[in-house]
DNA sequence: CCATAGTACCTTGACACGCATAGTAGTGTG
DNA sequence: CACACTACTATGCGTGTCAAGGTACTATGG
């Protein structure tokens, strides 16, 4: 059941997921690309131009921070942890959506009737 | 508990939602605007510009249609209708959000663990 | 009689996010 | 030696939302 999530529902979410995934432990683009898309079952690709141009929105925010990994082979990779600052962000994001889903589900499943 | 609603979480739902509320009887915008306000409880304002905006949009896509109403006082209404497209365009909507909001939580709430 | 608030609609310009596209560069496989 | 995969970066565009402003009619209270 079910295709690709369509973009517009997932816009506003990219920090706050990028936040979780950062909560258990440090990690760099590539790993969180896949991440994203093995924690969605394939059903949400997180688009790399969309999580680099994250990764800088949430480094200048002070919500991660970055550092090069000592790579002996393979590609050099910018590993991200998150700061106090970011999980408290995430807390806060994280409580916001649990939220606006109760709240959507009323506007877009709900009939008008405040009571059903 | 409950401030108001980021606008960033609501995004790409407006059409859903005034859909939703068109799927129950014709309407015009000012009576969307405060049905909005009072279903998610105050919580969140679906702002005039960009309640109209979707409005042209909607109609250019053909999910819905306009009529003047025949106010013989007060100011001139326009309403508008659900067509069948809009409907049908509703209903994959709504599956798209019961589905988007399961992959949301997962991606947001849940641990690196696909199983726990 | 006039100020104020409420109803009702509309336009313009700007911003931020996400993305398509393109590029660099190293590694592994057939 | 071509191709796929890992890994990061830059540029420029489309779209949805909103702040700000405008028009116009009705009702209320001083």
């Amino acid at each position: 059941m079910g295709g690709k999530i369509s973009t517009d529902l997932i816009r506003g979410h990219t920090d706050t997921i990028i936040l979780n995934i950062l909560r258990q432990g440090d990690s760099y683009g590539y790993e969180i690309y896949k991440t994203v898309l093995t924690l969605s079952g394939q059903r949400y690709e997180l688009k790399e131009a969309t999580l680099y141009s994250a990764f800088r929105r949430l480094e200048q925010d002070e919500l991660i921070v970055s550092y090069w990994g000592d790579e002996t082979q393979g590609s050099r990779r910018k590993y991200y942890r998150i700061t106090a600052k970011g999980k408290d962000h995430y807390e806060q994001n994280r409580k916001d959506w649990v939220f606006a889903r109760e709240v959507l589900d009323k506007l877009i499943q709900g009939g008008l009737n405040s009571d059903e």
